[in-house]
This record gives structure tokens, sequence and C-alpha cells, in this order.
DNA sequence: CGACTTTGACCAGCGC
DNA sequence: GCGCTGGTCAAAGTCG
């Protein structure tokens, strides 16, 4: 019954979004998840007597609707296979009752189907019982009670596929909220993208432009599409071949876009002017592990064009960092991840060693993460992370990513912003944590990465600090807590919705400021909520703070949040960064 | 037995 | 060129 309902809503938002968007990453992973399911059925119906489905679900002998029509024929059929292996030998009531639910209301038939089904066997059970009443042989015994081996075995396959349906409600909720966020991001960069182009047009005729504001422009323009492509926020969303997806998708998306508007011009240019550590890149690009995934990617591996967008993004990536300062007596900050131990390190002037991790959710993932104590106070932990993930996460990590996004995309506009000289980089600061607590995020051009540390040793109340958490745990949906009773189911709501309000201001920032063709690859997807205008709500700013002094737990967490995902759009900010290099000495070139 | 950690070796960048 | 340092590799060890 349930496993009817997993289907059913499995394959309707499919059509749904795929009307709307065929393009739309969200139908591509709803596709998967059908036939994910749909493989799981067989699976059943191979591995399980008790379910010889038919060859096609949607084959049923009444063409039904999409709708609720699975869930109906799922049993339905079902039950007349029963019931029609049944009725050869035995009985006529079950075909009665069969009769009955095909004549019963479309509406009703659900209940119907199910009782039908379960009637079905209890009445053969009950002809048998009339024949043993009539006292005959074992035969009649040996029927019944493999009858009620069927329907013990019948009981056990409808509790498990209530579990499997609850978890593909659970899957399908996230994928409509994601595609739902996905809609308002396209609505909200269309919109950008057409004030944006007004609003040059305009400045075109009152002053014109230089050859790089045209160059930034050209830029601009397909970079907002390419925030439409496959997203790493759906690809976390789906946990099966995103990743092909992702490859096959972004990079064309770069090279189809942008190498006809810059005349193929543009990538040789980033990779002779972007970066100072050539040699660096070269090597970087050559291990397996990080250079896999785009490996993959690659339409044309011959292509210079490629080989320079996927060297600028890779450096680029690789370069930018997010540490977090945070007390804690763990070893290491649980942000969802899986992480795999590669080096340790003594590093100069910390008697603490420092440990260098790994992301292992994917192969050739180049998320990597240092976790090193603090000199002076031993119970501070860094976390620097650095990197892309370019694999789909598992739903903590994903609620993390999605609720975070809002910061990546903070920094992202921050950071470009100050490097283009136009905006405060503590806007940053303001933007990443709720009011009050601006003084905890500082950006650090000067490091030899760039790097925004979030310093959340300062805690509101720091008296809650005293008593740290054994571990700390980034609060989710799909991630049990031990939160405090009250805030528990509110928080992350709480926490999205604050973060949801400030991405949508910077999700337009980014649209306007950054022209980079690699961008949107992996961090945009992060910026899905921005949707509308442009202003941080001073309600849920409150409400995140709130909920942010009310724990202290929720803070660690938020900070290993914000840092999993800024180390994305901070690599954009790189990029940005480096493009706007690439730009100026292009421009100083010629 | 596979996944993960440990740890010494190696490499590259940088300053002198 | 040399040494220092940060970062990574990979073989060996450990663990479940």
């Amino acid at each position: 019954m349930d496993k009817g309902w997993g289907l059913t809503l499995a394959s309707d938002p499919v059509s749904v979004f795929s009307s709307n968007n065929n393009n739309s990453p969200v139908g591509s992973f709803l596709k998967i998840k059908r036939d994910f399911i749909s493989d799981h059925n067989m699976d059943h119906s191979r591995n399980n007597n008790m379910f010889q489905f038919p060859g096609s679900l949607s084959a049923g002998q009444d063409e039904q609707p999409p709708s609720a029509a699975h869930e109906v024929d799922f049993f339905k059929e079902r039950i007349d296979k029963v019931g029609d292996d049944d009725s050869k030998t035995t009985s006529v009531i079950v075909k009665k009752e069969n009769s009955i639910a095909e004549l019963a209301p479309r509406s009703t038939r659900t209940a119907l189907d199910v009782n039908t089904g379960l009637h079905l066997l209890t009445a053969n059970s009950r002809s048998d019982q009339s024949t043993v009443d009539d006292g005959v042989s074992s035969d009649v015994d040996d029927k019944r009670s493999k009858n009620n081996e069927k329907l013990a075995q019948l009981q056990m396959e409808l509790q498990k596929m209530n579990t499997e349906n609850q978890r593909l409600k659970d899957m399908l909720g996230q994928v409509t909220t994601s595609y739902s966020a996905l809609q308002m991001h396209f609505a909200a960069l269309m919109q950008q993208h057409q004030q944006q182009n007004h609003g040059k047009e305009s400045n075109k005729e009152q002053q014109g432009k230089s050859s790089e504001e045209k160059k930034h422009e050209d830029v601009v323009v397909p970079r907002q599409f390419m925030d439409l492509g496959p997203s790493a926020e759906t690809d976390e969303l789906s946990n099966s071949s995103s990743d092909e997806r992702t490859r096959s998708g972004t990079p064309q998306n770069h090279i189809e876009v942008a190498s006809p508007k810059n005349n193929g011009k543009l990538p040789y240019d980033q990779e002779n002017s972007s970066f100072r550590d050539g040699k660096r890149i070269g090597r970087e690009e050559s291990p397996e592990s990080e250079s896999q995934a785009w490996k993959v990617q690659k339409t044309d591996p011959a292509s210079p064009a490629n080989k320079a967008i996927e060297q600028s993004t890779e450096a680029t990536m690789r370069k930018a960092r997010v540490s977090v300062r945070a007390r804690s007596e763990a070893p290491m900050i649980t942000d969802g991840c899986q992480w795999r131990k590669y080096g340790q390190k003594m590093a100069k002037g910390n008697p603490c060693p420092r440990a260098y991790y790994r992301c292992t959710m994917a192969v050739g993932c180049p998320v990597r993460k240092q976790v090193q104590r603090c000199a002076e106070d031993r119970t501070i932990l860094i976390t620097t992370y650095e990197g892309n993930h370019n694999h789909p996460l598992p739903p903590a990590a994903m609620a993390m990513a999605s609720t975070t996004a809002a910061a990546a995309s903070m920094l992202l506009s921050g950071s470009m912003s100050s490097a283009d000289g136009i905006m405060n980089p503590n806007l940053l600061a303001r933007a990443i944590l709720p009011a009050g607590s601006s003084n905890m995020a500082t950006i650090s051009a000067s490091a030899p990465f760039p790097t925004v540390t979030l310093d959340l040793t300062h805690n509101p109340n720091p008296l809650q600090f005293q008593r740290p958490p054994p571990q700390f745990q980034v609060p989710f949906p799909g991630q049990p807590q031990n939160f405090s009773s009250v805030t528990t189911p509110q928080l992350p709501q709480v926490f999205g919705q604050a973060l949801y309000n400030q991405s949508k201001f910077s999700g337009l920032q980014l649209s306007q400021e950054i022209g980079t063709p690699q961008l949107g690859h992996q961090a945009q997807p992060h910026l899905l909520h921005s949707g509308q205008q442009p202003s941080l709500s001073q309600d849920t700013l409150s409400a995140a703070t709130a909920a942010i002094t009310a724990d202290p737990n929720f803070t660690a967490a938020l900070a290993a949040a914000i840092s999993s995902i800024i180390g994305g759009a901070n690599s954009n900010t790189t990029n940005n960064n480096n493009n706007s290099n690439a730009t100026n000495n292009t421009s100083h070139r010629n």
C-alpha cells in the first residue's frame, strides 16, 4: 500500500516537473528516483515469489491516470493475480470482490483494494474452513497453511513497503522543496538578468563602456544560465548517478555558453594570467583524486579551452578556504560528510599537529579540510575547509548545504565586491552571522589563499560552552539531534529561513557582480534560495539570533555548516577574483 | 577483508 | 642552491 504511495509520489512530480522544465535537474533526479523505484520493485518481484508483479507498473489492464493509479493498480493487479491463482482452484467470492473493487469510485479505491486483498485471503481460508468443517483431507490443511503463510508474507511485505514509502515520501519532500527553491532562484535570476541588461544598456547609452566592462557583461549573461544547470543542490538530492549528470552537463554549458561569446579567448586568458603559481596548478590537476571528476566531464579532452577551464576551476577551488574556530573537545566537527584522514603534520608555531582530511563521499571529490587545535587555547578547534563537493550529499549534509547556501553566496558577493572595491567585506560578516555577531567573521585576503574565518569562540553566552558537547553535530532533518526540547523542531527552519532571506540578497549580488564562465558549476547550486528582492528580514534574523543564542551547539553546528558550504562559494569567489585578474591582465596585455 | 589511520617519505613553493 | 615549511602520497598498521 505504502509502496504504492511511493510510486505515485515519485511519478507525478516527474511529469509535473518535466513539463515545466525538461532540463530541470530536479526532473531528472526524479526520473532517476522513479527508475530506482521501478528497479526496486523489479527486485522485489524477482526476489520474492509473493510479488509477481505485472511487467510494468503502469501497464495495468485498465488504463488509469498516473496519480494514485499506481497505488491502486499496484495492489489490485497483484491481488487479481493472487485471486486468479486461487480462483483457478477455489474461490468465486474473490472474483466478486475484485469486481466490486473495480466498480467502486476511484476515490475510494485505495482502501477498497487493500481491504479486498486481505479479504481475498481470508475468504479463501474461510472457504477452506468450510471444507475443513466438512471433514476433508490434509490437502486442504496444507492449502490453508500455505494461505496463512502467504498472508504473513504479504503482511511483512506491506510493512516493508510502509517503511519504504515513508522513506520515499521524505525524499520527495526534499526534492519538492529543492525544486521550488530552484524555481524561485531561476525566477530571481531571470528577473535580475533582465534588470541588469536594462541597467547596463542604459549605462551604455549614458556613458559608454570600457572594453573590460563589456567583457564582464559578456560573461555575466551566460553565467546566469549556468546557474540553472545541474546543481550541487539537486545533485545532493540525488544519491544515484547524479555525478554523471553533473559531469556531463555543467562543463559543457561552460564551454557552449562562454566560448562563443569570448571566441574561446577567455579560458586562455585565464589560464595565462590568473594563476601566479601555474606550476602548482599543474600538479593539482594531475592527481587522480581531484581530476577524476573533471576528466569525465570533458567532452573534448584535447580542447585547450576545456583544459583551461578545468585547470582554472580546480585551482581556484583549491585556493579559497573557510576556517571555523569553535570550542570543542571532539577531534573533529561532524558536518554530515565523510572524511578520510590522509595526513598529519606538525605545523610551525603550533605544538598541536594539523590533520588533513579528504572528502570520501565520492571518488575525486576535491574537498579537503584541515583540523588543528589552537595553540593558545587548545579547546578551540580550527577547521579549515577547502574546495567544493562534486557529488550528492547525504540528507544531513544536504540540508546543511542548502541552508547554508546563503552564507556561501554572502561570502561570494562580499568578497567579490571587496575585490572590486565596491562593497565593504564586512558586509559578509554581518550577513553570515546574525545581528550583533559580525565580529565573528573575518575575511583574510592577505593569506596565500583567500580565507574566511568564522570565529565562534566568542559565544554570546559563553557559560554554555563550559559543557562542550562530545562532538559537534549539525542539526538537520534526517539526522536526529539532541537539541533542547523547546527549539529542536524549529531550529532548522529558523536557520534555513534566516539564511534563506540573506541569500535572496546574495544571489542577486552574485548575478550582478561576477562574470566567470566556470562559476556556477558547484557553488551556484548552493544559491538555491535566492528568490525575491534583496532584503533581509529582520524578523527571521532575530529568530535566527535567538535560536543561536539559545543553544551553543547550534552555533557550532552553524559554523560547521557554513564553512562546509562556504568552501564552495569561496572557491567561486576566488574564481571570480581570478577572473577579474584575468580580465585585468588580459586588458593589460592587450 | 575492506575501510580507515598512521607515519615517514616525497614534492613544491618560498626565502635567504 | 639550500633549507624550511606546507601539503600530499602511499605503504604499513589497525580496526570492525
